[in-house]
DNA sequence: TTGAAAGCGCTACCAC
DNA sequence: GTGGTAGCGCTTTCAA
């Protein structure tokens, strides 16, 4: 390892001298300069970032906490934040919980253990005992909250849109499927739903899920339609729900839109690929992942005025699942 | 932040006996490592990594580079790589190269300057001269090398394999859609494929293709069915680009799989949610994970003969793109 | 069985 | 402008 005294010995400085060119603060006189830069790019020298942040007592890291990055919402939030991040010079410590609490601690200790800067966590079953006393720039992605900085989409005004686009493309029988019950999201959109679906003139019954897994998509839409049967539109919990739905529909040689509508939720990049292709309330993953990033920055770099909340829009894409008018 | 010394002080013993406690070595009286157990315990105190990890030379962190998670089979590359790892005691920091060796190379160094303590990389562009002059644990991910130890699947086989599905379930005027021709592993299936279309009885047209993208696949399965439209028989390039070709036809009045068979590469999660199901060649990526993270953890801690090489098999899973016999 | 102290690579303060 | 050096939190000799 070459490390800042090899380069003071090669470039005839002291080590301080180094130092100062490598951080561009101090005066150092402009040959002393070049010397010190010709040392290092001789040796092939770059800093070492540990001693840097054992000093400094601050890493260039950040911590990223995901339930779970095989879900295939997070890893559009997660690109997001490492695209900005990794462009301010930030790296990721990346974790995946499982909303298990025990993981997340450990996930969470370590973070601070290795002098992160900051924490982003995606986490619904957040313990809030831990962040309270953590000492460190948090912000909360893909959930609100009136303690820390989030970004989260308006799951509640999408929830409501769902249920008035299926209302309005005259479904009469609308079925809600609710999401799993600790996951604030998904209760949210829920609860959107339900005041629309409450106003409205439609029957509708509720099929309470308790995952959003792949494995078991499958079975709630199996139990969907056995349950109800006669159903004429469908508010998926997700967009992997709302395509397993889809699927089981055609399966039982319903036609999509004309015999049931369905709509999903997120917009996830395998839903324009469906057959039909899924018409679903799109929650910008990538961009909240960003934003979420640029907000802890700020809040690191204690810029005056940072925003405590950025709440993004949902928006419908009215694909084939969907009634045209 | 509370330290050793005030540990040291709460015990009343020195720092040298605290770590020694922490680290189990050494010769600490019973009573003596009572008193230190309750100081930590009292203090809430767990040691500073970056410390640890600036005198050690070493630290309990793992550099992860993927080309994009965003595609669909790399989370579960991840998480297998995270669940063992982490289960280990080691963390990860991940990068996203997006196959662009700019951030390929800055993502190594910036792992080098945080002492990482072994590297997985997933990535196709690997420009070798900086992997030589790495003086780490370096394991290849989905992807062979002679070099270094690596895990990956058969794709020579996995291609044949998808080839001869089709061809002895009865497609007579095959398409092979070939991926980018950057991407090693894109090119050892489509050899493959080849191989067995070129010693059976069937017509095959190629169709190029540079991209895995969700963005691009659509297209991709449009230009196949324009330039082929009578194929009855369509190898994808992976499960992405299979999915939108079932789409395609469906949308263009085939039937599936009377009019054309269609297997798709990889077997991601969606796979099994499409409609119809895709049949498809399935690489074990989770599994793979995990074993590219017991290989880097067994070549860290020097064991003797470990395998340089762990060639996964690959499976044919048949849903229902393909016909029955 | 324990403590003192050197030193990991770096930054920042204080002299000159 | 530049150099000497203390010290970030920890581990590990070496002595006692």
């Amino acid at each position: 390892m070459v490390t800042i005294k090899d380069v003071a010995r090669e470039a005839g400085v002291s080590v301080a001298t180094v130092s100062r060119v490598l951080n561009d603060n101090g005066y150092v006189g402009a040959d002393t300069r070049k010397k010190v830069m010709e040392a290092i790019a001789e040796l092939n020298y770059s800093p070492n970032e540990v001693a840097r942040s054992l000093y400094k007592r601050e890493s260039r890291l950040i911590g990223l906490l995901l339930p779970d990055i095989t879900n295939p919402f997070f890893p559009q939030l997660a690109r997001g934040v490492e695209d900005e991040l990794s462009q301010a010079g930030y790296r990721l410590l990346l974790g995946n919980s499982d909303e298990n609490i025990q993981k997340e601690l450990d996930y969470i200790q370590t973070f601070v253990q290795n002098n992160v800067v900051g924490i982003i966590t995606a986490t619904n079953h957040v313990d809030y005992k831990i962040y309270e006393a953590l000492d460190l720039p948090l912000v909360l992605l893909d959930r609100a909250s009136e303690n820390y900085p989030a970004v989260f989409a308006d799951g509640r005004e999408g929830g409501r849109l769902a249920a008035k686009t299926l209302i309005e493309k005259g479904s009469k029988r609308i079925t809600l499927v609710k999401g799993p019950a600790n996951i604030k999201p998904a209760q949210d959109r829920f609860q959107g739903a339900i005041e629309e679906l409450s106003q409205a003139d439609v029957d509708f019954s509720v099929l309470s899920t308790t995952s959003y897994s792949f494995e078991e998509a499958q079975g709630w839409a199996e139990e969907l339609f056995d349950k109800f049967s006669d159903t004429d539109g469908v508010i998926a919990s997700n967009d992997i729900v709302g395509i397993a739905i889809v699927h089981e529909a055609l399966e039982r040689g319903k036609r999509i839109p004309d015999d049931v509508q369905i709509i999903g939720y997120d917009d996830i990049p395998q839903s324009r690929l469906s057959y039909p292709t899924l018409s679903t309330i799109r929650q910008p993953a990538y961009e909240m992942g960003r934003e979420a990033a640029k907000l802890l920055i700020r809040t690191i770099k204690k810029e005056p005025g940072v925003e405590q909340t950025i709440q993004m829009p949902v928006e419908l894409v009215e694909r084939k699942t969907t009634r045209k008018d």
